[in-house]
DNA sequence: GAATGAGGCTTAGAATTTCTCTGTCATGGC
DNA sequence: GCCATGACAGAGAAATTCTAAGCCTCATTC
């Protein structure tokens, strides 16, 4: 059986939406600004040629269709996400955000990460900077630098090494403890050790 | 509740890959190319950081993993398309291809159809033709253009008309008889009427 | 064995979609 | 009246998705 769909992430900002009845908090969930949602409904609407809500000058009332469509919506979300669980139990929430060195940027590839690498599901673009309390503000999850520094509170690890002629560098993950041994964070350091060497 | 969901367009390549054993299948029913379905895919493994596919020279075995995601979201799109057809029965399988004249080009706006208007969900990016074969071999859908000419075996209605400050320049729409009436025609029609005037 | 066709893979770049940012508008509360 | 809130709109940036072309591994045919 073939099935005759709307656009799928027009879906999921409508049926965010439609929980919080509020582009702003739908928004924060899904992790992007109200105008992208605002832009997303209004496109499913004109697409399905339906009003899913009632616009108010602070927030929405769903229509009579909006009621109709969002339990069928959520179902269909709840079964994805519980057999997406099912097969790939650690599905990373969010990519991390990474900060490294300008030392440790002249060695790794320009795009890092490879977009058809595994780890690019796991990290997004990185920052060039050193700033440890753009980790402890939460602003970023982690940096990679060469250099051993004092970073009280933070996890602080060596973990893995630049193999150069005269001398091996090592990379220091450092981010709060509480992310150290996640998922995302096993997935970066052991790219790091297959681009470069283990720490051993 | 908040889900978490992987990249809903992956899912849906997948879905219909895992259907067929076969991309190549796979993408006719997408509309889309083989190597796009596989892209998807394999963006879609990567993120999941499981393999679905067995991929063979001709064609594919699912893993079990595969197998036993397939079911469950066979499940979840047949919700979505079915409730889908209850709040807007009468979807657009697909946006049609229209032909416009030279002459007629010049009285649109340069990107017609316009973006945000409910009328690029039915109608694509028009291609300036008035090659009546293009239309009866299928590779057009319908024709706009100023001047009447004769279309045997299509329908060739006036549908709208230009005012201009001395003359009133009727616009006929030629396209298969079986077109003629669907909705994305009559949504095609009554957007040039608004555009223009009405054949009055 | 050679030639050919089938179908998945990869890559670069084109095309499209999605996003951000900024400013506007209509409230609603003080 | 002023200010805050949240949805809307538009332009352009960013990201994703797509296409086209060529490569690879078979499987079949001559």
């Amino acid at each position: 059986m073939s099935h005759r769909l709307p656009p799928l992430n027009g879906l999921r900002a409508f049926e965010a939406a439609a929980r919080h009845l509020s582009f702003k908090i739908a928004a924060r969930e899904l992790g992007v600004t109200s105008g992208a949602v605002s832009q997303q409904v209004k496109a499913l609407e004109a697409t399905l040629q339906v009003e899913l809500f009632r616009r108010l000058p602070r927030g929405l009332l769903l229509t009579d269709i909006g009621q109709a469509y969002l339990p069928d919506l959520s179902e269909a979300f709840r079964i994805i996400s519980k057999s997406t669980e099912a097969i790939a139990p650690a599905l990373p929430a969010r990519k991390l955000k990474i900060g490294i060195s300008e030392q440790l940027k002249t060695h790794l590839p320009a795009n890092w990460p490879i977009p058809s690498d595994a780890l690019s599901a796991h990290v997004g673009k990185p920052v060039v900077t050193t700033d440890l309390e753009l980790v402890r503000s939460g602003d970023l999850d982690g940096l990679l630098q060469l250099q051993q520094v004092a970073a009280h509170g933070l996890s602080n690890e060596k973990v893995a090494a630049i193999k150069m002629p005269t001398v091996t560098e090592p990379i220091y993950y450092i981010c709060p403890v509480g992310l150290a041994g996640c998922r995302q964070s096993r997935v970066l350091v052991s790219s790091l050790i297959s681009v470069f060497s283990d720490v051993g």
